[in-house]
DNA sequence: CGGAAATTACGACGTACATCGTAATAGAGC
DNA sequence: GCTCTATTACGATGTACGTCGTAATTTCCG
């Protein structure tokens, strides 16, 4: 039987709180981490911070209901909520995850 | 002829800054209000904080790409970049601005 | 049981920034 | 020209938070 961490309902979810998740360049590089490899741990993210930051970083993300986490043993593996984000705003998560790049300048 | 301030142009537009701008609750308060009124000043929104507040907010929205200024005498009325945003991050902005309001608690 | 590994809890530290007050600038109208 | 209004430029201040180091907790495994 898998465990889950406590997370907010889909109706739960404000869209100022995914906003201020998602404004942290940290966490948005995590969420986009995240959307390739599926589900990870704190420790298999490939950061140039320390675990207790990205442990932090992913508590946010999941407090704004961006990721859910699953308890595996001591590891806590988590995922983007991605069916739920989309059901709950439509198109946000997606079009920040396909957004190209910025032209030069800036 | 209608002269405008300098703005970011469509492709230079990035959505890590966008995120960055809409994640302050006051910003993103004038960015819903914009939404409704289709353009206003920095005075004509009715708004808790000093007008040089506000002022340094719109500031920020304009460099971010979200919201265009336009000069007329000395007032500064802005609007809303929906297309813009639409055709550069689709579903994005229109998304936030139907969101339902998160369900209690929280 | 003992030790290693993953995560988190906690406190501390710097810094980014939202906000304000004031002053400077610029245009409109008398 | 003078005044009024809208905006912004600037400096100061308080606070939120990203980051770190360390310790505590929990689980796995030999």
């Amino acid at each position: 039987m898998e465990t889950w961490m406590a997370q907010p309902d889909l109706d739960e979810i404000d869209v100022a709180t995914v906003l201020q998740a998602l404004a942290d360049p940290m966490r948005l590089r995590i969420v986009r981490l995240l959307a390739e490899v599926e589900e990870s741990t704190c420790t298999a993210l490939d950061l140039p911070v320390k675990v207790s930051t990205v442990s932090h970083h992913v508590n946010v993300l999941r407090h704004s209901g961006l990721v859910s986490t699953r308890i595996d043993g001591t590891a806590r593996p988590s995922r983007l909520r991605r069916d739920d984000l989309e059901r709950r705003f439509p198109g946000l998560l997606s079009s920040i995850l396909t957004a190209t790049p910025p032209r030069l300048p800036r």
